[in-house]
DNA sequence: GATTGTGAAACAGTTCACAGCT
DNA sequence: AGCTGTGAACTGTTTCACAATC
Protein backbone atom coordinates (compact mmCIF):
# COMPACT_ATOMS: atom_id res chain seq x y z
CA UNK A 1 0.00 0.00 0.00
CA UNK A 2 1.17 3.20 -0.88
CA UNK A 3 -0.41 6.73 0.07
CA UNK A 4 -1.21 9.13 -2.44
CA UNK A 5 1.01 12.36 -4.42
CA UNK A 6 0.98 15.07 -2.56
CA UNK A 7 0.85 18.10 -4.37
CA UNK A 8 4.25 19.05 -6.28
CA UNK A 9 5.87 15.94 -4.86
CA UNK A 10 6.61 12.54 -6.52
CA UNK A 11 8.65 11.85 -10.07
CA UNK A 12 6.30 10.85 -12.93
CA UNK A 13 8.85 8.91 -14.96
CA UNK A 14 12.31 7.73 -14.79
CA UNK A 15 15.40 10.01 -15.86
CA UNK A 16 16.14 6.61 -17.90
CA UNK A 17 19.22 5.12 -19.09
CA UNK A 18 18.60 4.88 -23.21
CA UNK A 19 19.71 1.46 -24.34
CA UNK A 20 22.14 1.93 -26.97
CA UNK A 21 20.24 -0.08 -29.34
CA UNK A 22 17.43 2.21 -29.46
CA UNK A 23 17.04 4.34 -32.57
CA UNK A 24 17.88 7.46 -32.75
CA UNK A 25 14.49 8.92 -32.95
CA UNK A 26 13.24 7.39 -30.25
CA UNK A 27 16.70 8.55 -27.96
CA UNK A 28 15.93 12.24 -29.34
CA UNK A 29 12.61 12.26 -27.16
CA UNK A 30 13.78 9.41 -24.44
CA UNK A 31 12.88 11.70 -21.53
CA UNK A 32 11.38 11.36 -18.58
CA UNK A 33 8.61 14.62 -17.87
CA UNK A 34 8.60 15.63 -14.90
CA UNK A 35 5.18 15.83 -12.73
CA UNK A 36 5.70 19.65 -12.25
CA UNK A 37 5.98 19.69 -16.16
CA UNK A 38 2.67 17.86 -16.85
CA UNK A 39 0.79 19.96 -14.31
CA UNK A 40 2.12 22.95 -16.50
CA UNK A 41 1.23 21.70 -19.81
CA UNK A 42 -2.55 21.27 -19.04
CA UNK A 43 -2.29 24.73 -18.41
CA UNK A 44 -0.39 25.91 -21.19
CA UNK A 45 -3.00 23.80 -23.14
CA UNK A 46 -5.73 25.58 -22.17
CA UNK A 47 -4.03 28.81 -22.88
CA UNK A 48 -3.39 27.45 -26.45
CA UNK A 49 -7.29 26.34 -26.74
CA UNK A 50 -8.32 30.19 -26.13
CA UNK A 51 -6.06 31.03 -28.33
CA UNK A 52 -7.67 28.90 -31.33
CA UNK A 53 -10.46 29.82 -30.39
CA UNK A 54 -9.30 33.64 -31.01
CA UNK A 55 -7.56 32.38 -34.31
CA UNK A 56 -4.57 33.31 -33.24
CA UNK A 57 -2.18 30.59 -35.34
CA UNK A 58 1.52 31.54 -34.07
CA UNK A 59 2.91 31.98 -30.38
CA UNK A 60 5.81 32.88 -29.30
CA UNK A 61 7.75 31.08 -25.40
CA UNK A 62 7.23 34.91 -24.17
CA UNK A 63 3.62 35.02 -25.06
CA UNK A 64 2.61 31.98 -24.31
CA UNK A 65 4.39 32.31 -20.84
CA UNK A 66 3.10 35.27 -19.91
CA UNK A 67 -0.13 33.89 -20.47
CA UNK A 68 -0.06 30.86 -18.34
CA UNK A 69 1.79 32.80 -15.78
CA UNK A 70 5.24 31.48 -15.87
CA UNK A 71 8.46 32.35 -17.60
CA UNK A 72 9.81 31.68 -21.03
CA UNK A 73 12.66 29.24 -19.96
CA UNK A 74 10.62 27.04 -18.24
CA UNK A 75 7.57 26.79 -20.93
CA UNK A 76 10.88 26.44 -23.58
CA UNK A 77 12.37 23.33 -20.81
CA UNK A 78 8.76 22.23 -20.70
CA UNK A 79 7.78 21.98 -24.67
CA UNK A 80 11.31 20.44 -24.75
CA UNK A 81 10.04 17.72 -22.76
CA UNK A 82 7.40 16.54 -25.12
CA UNK A 83 10.09 16.69 -27.94
CA UNK A 84 8.42 19.92 -29.63
CA UNK A 85 8.68 21.75 -32.56
CA UNK A 86 8.69 25.21 -32.93
CA UNK A 87 10.35 27.39 -35.48
CA UNK A 88 13.45 29.28 -34.40
CA UNK A 89 12.84 32.96 -35.00
CA UNK A 90 9.10 33.00 -35.24
CA UNK A 91 7.54 30.73 -32.43
CA UNK A 92 5.41 27.77 -32.47
CA UNK A 93 2.21 26.40 -34.29
CA UNK A 94 -0.81 26.82 -31.71
CA UNK A 95 -2.76 23.76 -33.46
CA UNK A 96 0.59 21.64 -33.50
CA UNK A 97 1.18 22.43 -29.91
CA UNK A 98 -2.61 21.96 -28.81
CA UNK A 99 -2.72 18.49 -30.65
CA UNK A 100 0.88 17.51 -29.78
CA UNK A 101 -0.28 18.26 -25.83
CA UNK A 102 -3.51 16.13 -25.99
CA UNK A 103 -1.40 13.83 -27.15
CA UNK A 104 1.09 13.34 -24.40
CA UNK A 105 -1.70 14.16 -21.22
CA UNK A 106 -3.77 10.99 -23.16
CA UNK A 107 -6.47 13.42 -23.99
CA UNK A 108 -7.39 11.69 -27.55
CA UNK A 109 -8.93 8.78 -25.31
CA UNK A 110 -12.17 9.50 -23.46
CA UNK A 111 -12.01 9.34 -19.69
CA UNK A 112 -15.19 8.48 -18.25
CA UNK A 113 -15.70 9.69 -14.70
CA UNK A 114 -17.57 8.50 -11.34
CA UNK A 115 -18.36 10.83 -8.79
CA UNK A 116 -19.10 8.95 -5.31
CA UNK A 117 -20.88 11.31 -2.92
CA UNK A 118 -24.06 13.21 -4.60
CA UNK A 119 -23.89 15.97 -1.58
CA UNK A 120 -23.38 19.24 -2.03
CA UNK A 121 -19.89 18.95 -3.85
CA UNK A 122 -20.96 16.08 -5.74
CA UNK A 123 -23.99 17.82 -7.22
CA UNK A 124 -21.68 20.53 -8.19
CA UNK A 125 -19.36 17.66 -10.12
CA UNK A 126 -22.10 16.45 -11.72
CA UNK A 127 -23.48 19.82 -13.25
CA UNK A 128 -19.67 21.04 -14.10
CA UNK A 129 -20.12 21.50 -17.44
CA UNK A 130 -16.32 21.45 -17.43
CA UNK A 131 -15.31 17.71 -17.44
CA UNK A 132 -17.44 16.37 -20.53
CA UNK A 133 -16.15 19.31 -22.51
CA UNK A 134 -12.53 18.22 -21.77
CA UNK A 135 -13.39 14.95 -22.86
CA UNK A 136 -14.23 13.37 -19.58
CA UNK A 137 -17.64 12.62 -19.33
CA UNK A 138 -19.64 11.68 -16.37
CA UNK A 139 -20.66 8.52 -16.91
CA UNK A 140 -21.81 7.34 -13.38
CA UNK A 141 -22.85 8.45 -10.21
CA UNK A 142 -22.70 6.79 -6.70
CA UNK A 143 -24.77 7.37 -3.28
CA UNK A 144 -25.23 5.13 -0.56
CA UNK A 145 -28.24 7.08 0.27
CA UNK A 146 -31.33 4.94 -1.29
CA UNK A 147 -33.75 7.63 -1.25
CA UNK A 148 -31.12 9.05 -4.40
CA UNK A 149 -30.93 6.10 -6.40
CA UNK A 150 -32.58 6.56 -9.89
CA UNK A 151 -32.64 10.18 -9.54
CA UNK A 152 -31.14 11.97 -11.89
CA UNK A 153 -29.07 14.67 -10.96
CA UNK A 154 -27.57 16.57 -14.13
CA UNK A 155 -29.05 13.86 -16.40
CA UNK A 156 -27.12 11.15 -15.07
CA UNK A 157 -29.20 8.83 -12.69
CA UNK A 158 -27.77 7.97 -9.37
CA UNK A 159 -26.65 4.15 -8.23
CA UNK A 160 -26.39 2.73 -4.97
CA UNK A 161 -22.85 2.54 -3.67
CA UNK A 162 -23.30 -1.01 -4.08
CA UNK A 163 -23.27 -1.62 -7.66
CA UNK A 164 -20.10 0.76 -8.13
CA UNK A 165 -18.23 -2.74 -9.27
CA UNK A 166 -20.68 -3.54 -12.03
CA UNK A 167 -21.50 -0.01 -12.74
CA UNK A 168 -18.32 1.13 -13.22
CA UNK A 169 -16.67 -2.02 -15.61
CA UNK A 170 -20.13 -1.90 -17.66
CA UNK A 171 -19.42 2.10 -18.29
CA UNK A 172 -15.72 2.30 -18.31
CA UNK A 173 -15.20 4.37 -15.51
CA UNK A 174 -11.43 5.10 -15.33
CA UNK A 175 -11.16 7.95 -12.86
CA UNK A 176 -13.12 7.53 -9.91
CA UNK A 177 -14.16 11.02 -7.56
CA UNK A 178 -14.77 10.94 -4.45
CA UNK A 179 -16.90 13.54 -2.66
CA UNK A 180 -18.19 11.75 0.28
CA UNK A 181 -17.80 12.35 3.85
CA UNK A 182 -14.18 11.63 5.34
CA UNK A 183 -15.82 8.91 7.35
CA UNK A 184 -16.38 6.80 4.02
CA UNK A 185 -13.95 7.91 1.85
CA UNK A 186 -11.65 4.57 2.13
CA UNK A 187 -14.20 2.33 2.22
CA UNK A 188 -15.24 3.76 -0.54
CA UNK A 189 -11.88 3.89 -2.25
CA UNK A 190 -11.01 0.50 -1.44
CA UNK A 191 -14.27 -0.46 -3.80
CA UNK A 192 -13.64 1.83 -6.41
CA UNK A 193 -9.80 0.07 -6.65
CA UNK A 194 -11.72 -3.26 -6.54
CA UNK A 195 -14.09 -2.39 -9.32
CA UNK A 196 -10.76 -1.24 -11.45
CA UNK A 197 -10.67 2.04 -11.21
CA UNK A 198 -6.45 2.99 -11.09
CA UNK A 199 -6.92 6.81 -10.75
CA UNK A 200 -9.17 8.72 -8.25
CA UNK A 201 -9.67 12.43 -7.33
CA UNK A 202 -10.12 12.64 -3.83
CA UNK A 203 -12.10 15.61 -2.01
CA UNK A 204 -12.63 13.79 1.00
CA UNK A 205 -9.55 15.29 3.72
CA UNK A 206 -8.41 12.14 4.18
CA UNK A 207 -5.28 10.29 3.02
CA UNK A 208 -6.33 7.12 1.20
CA UNK A 209 -4.18 4.00 1.12
CA UNK A 210 -4.20 2.56 -1.84
CA UNK A 211 -2.06 -0.29 -3.66
CA UNK A 212 1.08 1.46 -5.21
CA UNK A 213 -0.53 0.92 -8.82
CA UNK A 214 -3.39 3.40 -8.07
CA UNK A 215 -2.94 6.99 -8.81
CA UNK A 216 -4.43 9.65 -6.05
CA UNK A 217 -4.48 13.41 -6.72
CA UNK A 218 -6.25 14.97 -3.93
CA UNK A 219 -8.04 18.64 -3.69
CA UNK A 220 -8.10 19.83 0.35
CA UNK A 221 -9.90 22.94 0.66
CA UNK A 222 -9.08 22.67 4.31
CA UNK A 223 -5.07 22.63 3.68
CA UNK A 224 -5.58 25.48 1.09
CA UNK A 225 -7.08 27.40 3.31
CA UNK A 226 -4.68 26.86 6.11
CA UNK A 227 -1.83 27.44 3.13
CA UNK A 228 -3.54 31.24 3.00
CA UNK A 229 -3.27 31.20 6.49
CA UNK A 230 0.00 30.55 6.75
CA UNK A 231 0.59 33.62 4.57
CA UNK A 232 -1.58 35.92 6.24
CA UNK A 233 0.23 34.60 9.51
CA UNK A 234 3.58 35.42 7.78
CA UNK A 235 2.22 38.90 6.68
CA UNK A 236 1.17 40.07 10.13
CA UNK A 237 4.51 39.65 11.37
CA UNK A 238 6.10 41.61 8.74
CA UNK A 239 3.63 44.58 9.37
CA UNK A 240 3.59 44.27 13.09
CA UNK A 241 7.18 45.66 12.24
CA UNK A 242 8.76 42.84 14.07
CA UNK A 243 10.80 42.00 11.54
CA UNK A 244 15.08 41.75 12.79
CA UNK A 245 17.50 40.59 10.22
CA UNK A 246 14.82 38.92 8.31
CA UNK A 247 13.57 37.43 11.01
CA UNK A 248 9.91 37.13 11.93
CA UNK A 249 8.03 36.19 15.27
CA UNK A 250 8.61 32.60 16.30
CA UNK A 251 12.09 32.42 14.24
CA UNK A 252 10.39 32.31 10.86
CA UNK A 253 12.70 33.87 8.09
CA UNK A 254 11.11 36.57 5.84
CA UNK A 255 11.40 38.34 2.82
CA UNK A 256 12.61 41.40 3.16
CA UNK B 1 2.02 42.13 -11.97
CA UNK B 2 2.94 38.47 -10.58
CA UNK B 3 0.84 35.25 -11.72
CA UNK B 4 -0.10 33.09 -9.04
CA UNK B 5 1.80 30.32 -7.71
CA UNK B 6 1.48 26.46 -9.02
CA UNK B 7 1.47 23.65 -7.41
CA UNK B 8 3.83 23.02 -5.53
CA UNK B 9 6.16 25.38 -7.31
CA UNK B 10 8.17 28.73 -5.24
CA UNK B 11 9.29 29.12 -2.20
CA UNK B 12 7.71 30.49 0.85
CA UNK B 13 10.52 31.72 2.84
CA UNK B 14 14.58 33.06 2.25
CA UNK B 15 16.94 30.88 3.39
CA UNK B 16 17.87 33.51 5.57
CA UNK B 17 21.13 34.65 6.81
CA UNK B 18 20.63 35.30 10.43
CA UNK B 19 22.15 38.35 11.41
CA UNK B 20 25.45 38.09 14.45
CA UNK B 21 23.48 40.02 16.71
CA UNK B 22 20.40 37.57 16.53
CA UNK B 23 19.82 36.10 20.65
CA UNK B 24 20.94 32.49 19.99
CA UNK B 25 17.19 30.98 20.92
CA UNK B 26 15.97 32.75 17.80
CA UNK B 27 18.71 32.07 15.51
CA UNK B 28 17.92 28.31 16.40
CA UNK B 29 14.80 28.30 14.46
CA UNK B 30 15.68 30.93 12.17
CA UNK B 31 14.94 29.33 9.01
CA UNK B 32 12.91 29.38 6.04
CA UNK B 33 9.60 26.56 5.80
CA UNK B 34 9.52 25.53 2.01
CA UNK B 35 5.78 26.00 0.76
CA UNK B 36 5.79 22.18 0.65
CA UNK B 37 6.15 21.30 4.29
CA UNK B 38 3.86 23.99 4.75
CA UNK B 39 1.43 22.12 3.05
CA UNK B 40 2.11 18.49 4.70
CA UNK B 41 2.17 20.65 8.22
CA UNK B 42 -1.34 21.07 7.13
CA UNK B 43 -2.02 17.31 6.55
CA UNK B 44 -0.55 16.43 10.05
CA UNK B 45 -2.49 18.60 11.83
CA UNK B 46 -5.58 17.27 10.91
CA UNK B 47 -4.31 13.49 11.64
CA UNK B 48 -3.06 14.90 14.84
CA UNK B 49 -6.64 16.25 15.48
CA UNK B 50 -7.73 12.88 15.14
CA UNK B 51 -5.69 11.48 17.10
CA UNK B 52 -6.61 13.82 20.31
CA UNK B 53 -10.07 13.04 19.73
CA UNK B 54 -9.09 9.47 20.00
CA UNK B 55 -7.54 10.15 23.11
CA UNK B 56 -3.94 9.46 21.78
CA UNK B 57 -1.04 11.48 23.96
CA UNK B 58 2.28 10.43 22.06
CA UNK B 59 3.19 9.25 18.99
CA UNK B 60 5.99 9.10 16.91
CA UNK B 61 7.20 10.11 13.38
CA UNK B 62 6.66 6.49 12.04
CA UNK B 63 3.48 6.12 13.37
CA UNK B 64 1.95 9.58 12.38
CA UNK B 65 3.98 9.36 9.11
CA UNK B 66 2.21 6.33 8.04
CA UNK B 67 -1.22 8.09 8.79
CA UNK B 68 -0.08 11.09 6.72
CA UNK B 69 1.40 9.01 3.90
CA UNK B 70 4.86 10.61 4.23
CA UNK B 71 7.75 8.66 5.03
CA UNK B 72 9.07 9.36 8.67
CA UNK B 73 12.67 11.24 7.72
CA UNK B 74 10.34 13.68 5.93
CA UNK B 75 8.00 14.37 8.51
CA UNK B 76 10.55 14.54 10.94
CA UNK B 77 12.14 17.26 8.63
CA UNK B 78 9.32 19.15 8.53
CA UNK B 79 8.55 19.18 11.93
CA UNK B 80 12.06 20.45 12.46
CA UNK B 81 11.61 23.45 10.69
CA UNK B 82 9.05 24.30 13.10
CA UNK B 83 11.17 23.93 15.86
CA UNK B 84 9.57 20.96 16.82
CA UNK B 85 9.88 19.41 20.47
CA UNK B 86 9.67 15.78 20.26
CA UNK B 87 11.55 13.65 23.24
CA UNK B 88 14.16 11.20 22.00
CA UNK B 89 13.25 7.53 22.60
CA UNK B 90 9.45 8.35 23.34
CA UNK B 91 8.31 10.50 20.47
CA UNK B 92 5.92 13.51 20.62
CA UNK B 93 3.51 14.85 22.66
CA UNK B 94 0.05 15.69 20.30
CA UNK B 95 -1.37 18.15 21.74
CA UNK B 96 2.09 19.74 21.60
CA UNK B 97 2.57 19.31 18.46
CA UNK B 98 -1.15 20.60 17.23
CA UNK B 99 -0.73 23.85 19.20
CA UNK B 100 2.59 24.46 17.67
CA UNK B 101 1.49 23.66 14.21
CA UNK B 102 -1.70 25.55 14.90
CA UNK B 103 0.76 28.85 15.79
CA UNK B 104 2.94 28.57 12.58
CA UNK B 105 -0.10 28.29 10.49
CA UNK B 106 -1.78 31.24 11.99
CA UNK B 107 -4.71 29.53 12.94
CA UNK B 108 -4.44 31.15 16.59
CA UNK B 109 -6.65 34.16 14.68
CA UNK B 110 -10.00 33.82 12.60
CA UNK B 111 -10.08 34.33 8.64
CA UNK B 112 -12.77 35.38 7.70
CA UNK B 113 -13.80 34.12 3.97
CA UNK B 114 -15.88 35.74 1.08
CA UNK B 115 -17.21 33.32 -1.47
CA UNK B 116 -17.74 35.02 -4.94
CA UNK B 117 -19.83 33.61 -7.18
CA UNK B 118 -23.14 31.76 -6.12
CA UNK B 119 -23.55 28.78 -8.89
CA UNK B 120 -22.89 25.02 -7.91
CA UNK B 121 -19.65 25.53 -6.90
CA UNK B 122 -20.30 28.34 -4.74
CA UNK B 123 -23.73 26.36 -2.79
CA UNK B 124 -21.53 23.98 -2.23
CA UNK B 125 -18.63 26.14 -0.75
CA UNK B 126 -21.21 27.96 1.11
CA UNK B 127 -22.64 24.89 2.93
CA UNK B 128 -19.42 23.13 3.38
CA UNK B 129 -19.14 22.63 7.08
CA UNK B 130 -15.07 22.09 7.26
CA UNK B 131 -14.18 25.69 6.77
CA UNK B 132 -16.41 27.26 9.69
CA UNK B 133 -15.57 24.04 11.99
CA UNK B 134 -11.57 25.38 11.25
CA UNK B 135 -11.63 28.94 11.46
CA UNK B 136 -12.38 29.57 8.62
CA UNK B 137 -15.87 31.03 8.48
CA UNK B 138 -17.68 32.20 5.65
CA UNK B 139 -18.32 35.82 6.03
CA UNK B 140 -19.91 37.19 3.32
CA UNK B 141 -21.16 35.76 -0.38
CA UNK B 142 -21.53 37.49 -3.27
CA UNK B 143 -22.72 37.30 -7.14
CA UNK B 144 -23.99 39.34 -9.70
CA UNK B 145 -27.37 38.06 -10.36
CA UNK B 146 -29.74 40.46 -8.81
CA UNK B 147 -32.15 38.26 -8.69
CA UNK B 148 -29.87 36.46 -5.88
CA UNK B 149 -29.13 39.20 -3.69
CA UNK B 150 -30.74 39.00 -0.31
CA UNK B 151 -31.58 35.20 -0.64
CA UNK B 152 -29.64 33.76 1.98
CA UNK B 153 -27.24 30.63 1.25
CA UNK B 154 -26.16 28.32 3.72
CA UNK B 155 -27.09 30.95 6.36
CA UNK B 156 -25.71 33.83 4.86
CA UNK B 157 -27.45 36.42 2.35
CA UNK B 158 -26.23 36.91 -0.63
CA UNK B 159 -25.10 40.36 -1.72
CA UNK B 160 -24.21 42.43 -4.94
CA UNK B 161 -20.99 41.90 -6.36
CA UNK B 162 -21.02 45.70 -6.79
CA UNK B 163 -20.22 46.16 -2.90
CA UNK B 164 -17.74 43.82 -2.35
CA UNK B 165 -15.32 46.91 -1.20
CA UNK B 166 -17.86 48.05 1.37
CA UNK B 167 -19.08 44.81 2.83
CA UNK B 168 -14.96 43.10 2.76
CA UNK B 169 -13.73 45.67 4.77
CA UNK B 170 -16.74 46.09 7.12
CA UNK B 171 -16.66 41.71 7.70
CA UNK B 172 -12.46 41.81 7.99
CA UNK B 173 -12.89 39.41 5.18
CA UNK B 174 -9.43 38.09 4.51
CA UNK B 175 -9.68 35.38 1.95
CA UNK B 176 -11.26 35.45 -0.89
CA UNK B 177 -12.55 32.46 -2.82
CA UNK B 178 -13.43 32.60 -6.75
CA UNK B 179 -16.19 30.49 -7.79
CA UNK B 180 -17.39 32.54 -11.08
CA UNK B 181 -17.10 31.38 -14.70
CA UNK B 182 -13.76 32.00 -16.06
CA UNK B 183 -14.83 34.94 -17.94
CA UNK B 184 -16.00 36.56 -15.18
CA UNK B 185 -13.17 35.30 -12.61
CA UNK B 186 -10.05 37.85 -13.46
CA UNK B 187 -12.26 41.25 -12.72
CA UNK B 188 -13.55 39.29 -9.52
CA UNK B 189 -10.42 38.98 -8.77
CA UNK B 190 -9.05 42.69 -9.64
CA UNK B 191 -12.10 43.79 -7.12
CA UNK B 192 -11.14 41.43 -4.08
CA UNK B 193 -7.61 42.87 -4.41
CA UNK B 194 -8.67 46.70 -4.88
CA UNK B 195 -11.02 45.73 -1.52
CA UNK B 196 -7.88 44.64 0.70
CA UNK B 197 -7.79 41.35 0.21
CA UNK B 198 -4.84 39.72 -0.26
CA UNK B 199 -5.27 35.78 -0.40
CA UNK B 200 -7.29 34.20 -2.82
CA UNK B 201 -8.16 30.53 -4.09
CA UNK B 202 -9.52 30.56 -7.19
CA UNK B 203 -11.47 27.34 -8.53
CA UNK B 204 -12.15 29.44 -11.75
CA UNK B 205 -9.93 28.13 -14.98
CA UNK B 206 -7.93 31.08 -15.20
CA UNK B 207 -4.11 32.20 -14.82
CA UNK B 208 -5.36 35.41 -12.42
CA UNK B 209 -2.84 37.80 -12.92
CA UNK B 210 -2.07 39.88 -9.77
CA UNK B 211 0.33 42.28 -7.92
CA UNK B 212 3.13 40.03 -5.96
CA UNK B 213 1.85 41.02 -2.74
CA UNK B 214 -0.93 39.01 -3.05
CA UNK B 215 -0.88 35.13 -2.83
CA UNK B 216 -3.07 32.96 -4.47
CA UNK B 217 -3.82 29.39 -4.31
CA UNK B 218 -5.41 27.73 -7.53
CA UNK B 219 -7.97 24.73 -7.56
CA UNK B 220 -8.03 23.30 -10.85
CA UNK B 221 -10.37 20.34 -11.99
CA UNK B 222 -9.41 20.02 -15.59
CA UNK B 223 -5.87 19.49 -14.69
CA UNK B 224 -6.42 17.58 -12.46
CA UNK B 225 -8.35 15.35 -14.67
CA UNK B 226 -5.60 15.82 -17.14
CA UNK B 227 -2.71 14.61 -15.11
CA UNK B 228 -4.56 11.46 -14.18
CA UNK B 229 -5.15 11.48 -17.80
CA UNK B 230 -1.33 11.52 -18.27
CA UNK B 231 -1.03 8.64 -15.94
CA UNK B 232 -3.62 6.33 -17.45
CA UNK B 233 -2.01 6.79 -20.95
CA UNK B 234 1.44 5.92 -19.62
CA UNK B 235 -0.04 3.17 -18.35
CA UNK B 236 -1.63 1.89 -21.53
CA UNK B 237 1.40 2.17 -23.04
CA UNK B 238 2.64 -0.15 -20.32
CA UNK B 239 0.21 -2.69 -20.81
CA UNK B 240 0.39 -2.46 -24.50
CA UNK B 241 3.69 -4.32 -24.34
CA UNK B 242 5.43 -1.85 -26.24
CA UNK B 243 8.24 -1.30 -23.51
CA UNK B 244 11.52 -1.70 -25.04
CA UNK B 245 14.41 0.06 -22.79
CA UNK B 246 12.21 1.33 -20.73
CA UNK B 247 10.82 3.97 -23.07
CA UNK B 248 7.27 3.41 -24.45
CA UNK B 249 5.42 5.15 -27.39
CA UNK B 250 6.14 8.71 -28.28
CA UNK B 251 9.42 7.84 -26.55
CA UNK B 252 8.13 8.98 -23.10
CA UNK B 253 10.46 7.04 -20.27
CA UNK B 254 8.49 5.00 -17.86
CA UNK B 255 8.71 2.74 -15.33
CA UNK B 256 10.14 -0.90 -15.64
C1' DG C 1 16.96 39.99 -36.03
C1' DA C 2 14.20 37.05 -33.57
C1' DT C 3 13.27 33.04 -31.25
C1' DT C 4 13.88 28.23 -30.10
C1' DG C 5 16.20 24.31 -27.76
C1' DT C 6 19.31 22.88 -24.38
C1' DG C 7 23.63 21.99 -21.77
C1' DA C 8 25.32 23.61 -17.50
C1' DA C 9 24.81 26.09 -13.17
C1' DA C 10 22.07 27.17 -9.40
C1' DC C 11 18.64 26.18 -6.40
C1' DA C 12 15.08 23.61 -3.76
C1' DG C 13 13.38 19.51 -1.76
C1' DT C 14 13.93 14.64 -0.26
C1' DT C 15 16.21 10.79 1.65
C1' DC C 16 19.97 8.71 4.08
C1' DA C 17 22.27 7.47 7.97
C1' DC C 18 23.84 8.23 12.30
C1' DA C 19 25.11 11.07 16.41
C1' DG C 20 22.90 12.35 20.43
C1' DC C 21 19.45 12.15 23.86
C1' DT C 22 15.96 9.83 27.02
C1' DA D 1 17.02 0.07 23.21
C1' DG D 2 14.43 3.34 20.84
C1' DC D 3 13.50 7.52 18.67
C1' DT D 4 14.42 12.29 17.40
C1' DG D 5 17.02 15.87 14.99
C1' DT D 6 20.02 16.99 11.37
C1' DG D 7 24.30 17.38 8.36
C1' DA D 8 25.43 15.40 4.08
C1' DA D 9 24.30 13.18 -0.20
C1' DC D 10 21.18 12.87 -3.56
C1' DT D 11 17.36 13.85 -6.65
C1' DG D 12 14.40 16.92 -8.96
C1' DT D 13 13.34 21.65 -10.76
C1' DT D 14 14.30 26.18 -12.29
C1' DT D 15 17.01 29.55 -14.33
C1' DC D 16 20.79 31.15 -17.14
C1' DA D 17 22.89 32.06 -21.21
C1' DC D 18 24.05 31.09 -25.71
C1' DA D 19 24.68 28.25 -29.98
C1' DA D 20 21.69 26.80 -33.57
C1' DT D 21 18.21 27.93 -36.72
C1' DC D 22 14.90 30.31 -39.47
Amino acid sequence: MAAQRGEGDGVVTRPGETGPEAPADVRERARAIPEAAVARLAVYLRVLSGMVEQGVTTISSEELAGAAGVNSAKLRKDLSYIGSYGTRGVGYDVEVLVSHIERILGLTRKHSVAVVGIGNLGHALANYGGFPSRGFPVAALFDIDPDLTGVPVGGIPVDHIDDITSVCAEREVSIGVIATPPQAAQAVCDRLVSAGVQCILNFAPVVLQVPDYVEVRKVDLAVEMQILSFHVARRADEAAGDVVNGIGVDGVVIRP
